[in-house]
DNA sequence: TTGTATGCGTTATCAA
DNA sequence: TTGATAACGCATACAA
């Protein structure tokens, strides 16, 4: 492949000379910049981006590391920061940690190798344990709670304040006995057990008593653990009239448990998850859901992010945001 | 940031030595290491990679460039990409082209620039007349139809066939008025016109007339697309008893407009998409699809390309593999 | 077993 | 307006 050097002696100039043409620089006389590009299009010649990151000591490009690529709901989070991080001129490269700790730290490893100018980096594998992993003099954005005591910035959504206005509005609807479907409780405040305490709360408000058979576990928030954990209600008895799920990929799951099961929704259980899946508008029924806000929270992950790139208010404390939530009413939670 | 000189300085001994040690070479005596070792996590070093890659020559990294992120089809065919490239202990970066032309050639160039090995490339935006581009000389493979010329692999499915199959599948299900729902048919064989050649050859092996009132087009395949078109459907008056979408995606919003005109699906409408996404096992009812087998395509994808960047049968002709496809039966094409 | 010299491709600096 | 030099951080070849 040509290098700029190629492109030099074909030109019969100096490689500074292809270089200030490349990049447009204004003293370079229009007859000399017109051999270069000559030169440049008969060899067909292409910058080599690791040399020219070398030299710049940056690239132009972001991560993102994503838990899991095949769950809608980080599919359309990329998307979004995607579109904010075009407004900086930057680049955004995508990489899937699998939720393992091994490849958060790698992710980690690969920014601070200056691959990328910065990270977003989504939190699951690792436990405030691994905090000092984050100990970093670099740009990273934590997408998840804040476990980490790390001079690093937060992102995260108000996962207690949306179960608990998702469970208030089950009880609304008139629900008294609401299964709650959540993942492992972890020592970390994870996402799972941010929702059970908000469920936990609602249910405290309203003085209707919790009930440990109505706490459901799944190990993935899949479609397959909604099908599953409605499955393992319905085997073991457990009478529910509402169900409160993790997620919305678990709710559309448990829809369908739920409909081969002949039990209508909303009339005998009523459905609500979490996360305002473009899916969930389209479900048959429609479901209830808490709109976490997604698109913010990726605007906001990029401008901090960017803030930290440039060196804008380097001295800032680390900061979190929060991002609003609110429930979102559909036919999975219609009155009946 | 900590360099190998900086280590070297810290740990009194030559750069070279460090290197040694950090790339694990033989000769290096234990105590040496031991120093270069503490001096390291003193220093908190972490290798440059756009350095390391430069030296090099290569990434142990590959591109995936898909058109978009939040289609559930693409988030599942990126996670088998990594899969199929861990096997190789290749990286893969997965960056969105948006549909455009200018990002795919822009994936193209990075790819060029020897930030990655080698790339998977889905070409939605470029057409025939962009085949030049595609004279490359490092390893690509492309997702998509053979309408380039240049030395490229290419993965593709069997759109005619799997189209042919659904559609054969409605009619000996019983359907005679079947609705196709579409993208927009471009000069080049794109998915969409193959797809309806494929509902075409079917109508005809059948001896059923075609009907241009039940082709329908819409510019997106999202569940938005689906619903719409539906409605176009209905709006018209058109008598519809079958329903062949481009995409499940499709599928799935068609279910939700066809449910919200009191249209039973299967016994009024029969309905069968194309992706076979886990999300249509889970609808209500259950979608009929074609399963393209997208993990053996991104395994061959992953394998072609590894082929062309260790060198292995460099003479080879550009292949072309197109992955088989079948029909899965599910509550949407039931018979009533 | 360790170190020296060199170059990967690019660009900033400064001199011509 | 153009070019020589040096440096970004690392690793290969070879010398010591």
């Amino acid at each position: 492949m040509a290098t700029i050097q190629d492109v030099a002696r074909a030109a019969g100039v100096s490689p500074m000379t292809v270089s200030n043409v490349i990049n447009d620089h204004p003293h370079v006389k229009s007859s000399t910049r017109a051999k270069v590009v000559k030169a440049m299009e008969e060899l067909d010649y292409r910058v080599n981006h690791a040399a020219r990151n070398l030299r710049a000591g940056r690239t132009f490009t972001i991560g993102l590391a994503v838990p899991e690529f095949d769950r809608p709901f980080w599919g359309h989070f990329a998307t979004r920061v995607i579109e904010e991080a075009a407004a900086y001129n930057l680049r955004v490269l995508v990489e899937q940690t699998g939720r393992s700790k091994e490849n958060e730290i790698n992710a980690l490893a690969l920014s601070r190798n200056r691959m990328y100018d910065g990270l977003i980096l989504s939190t699951v594998g690792l436990s405030a344990g691994d905090a000092n992993m984050l100990r970093v003099d670099y740009p990273v954005v934590i997408l998840g709670e804040r476990i980490f005591s790390g001079p690093v910035d937060h992102v995260a959504m108000d996962n207690v304040d949306g179960a608990k206005a998702a469970t208030a509005h089950l009880i609304e609807r008139g629900c008294r006995r609401i299964a709650a479907v959540m993942g492992p409780m972890g020592t970390d405040p994870d996402a799972s057990s941010l929702r059970y305490a908000g469920y936990l709360q609602a249910l405290e408000t309203a003085a209707i008593g919790s009930d440990s058979s109505l706490h459901v576990t799944i190990n993935e928030f899949t479609l397959k653990g909604g099908r599953e954990a409605v499955d393992r209600l319905l085997h073991a008895g457990t009478h529910f009239d509402g169900l409160f799920c993790a997620t919305d990929t678990v709710a559309l799951g448990a829809l369908r448990a739920l409909h081969e099961a002949k039990l209508r929704v909303p009339e005998d259980v009523k459905v609500i998850g979490f996360d305002n899946l473009e899916e969930g508008e389209y479900s048959i029924p429609a479901l209830s859901t808490v709109d976490p806000d997604s698109t913010d929270m990726a605007r906001t992950a990029v401008k901090l992010l960017v803030q930290r790139i440039s060196g804008e208010s380097p001295e800032r404390e680390p900061l979190e945001f929060i991002s609003s939530v609110r429930v979102i009413a559909r036919g999975s939670t219609a009155a009946s």
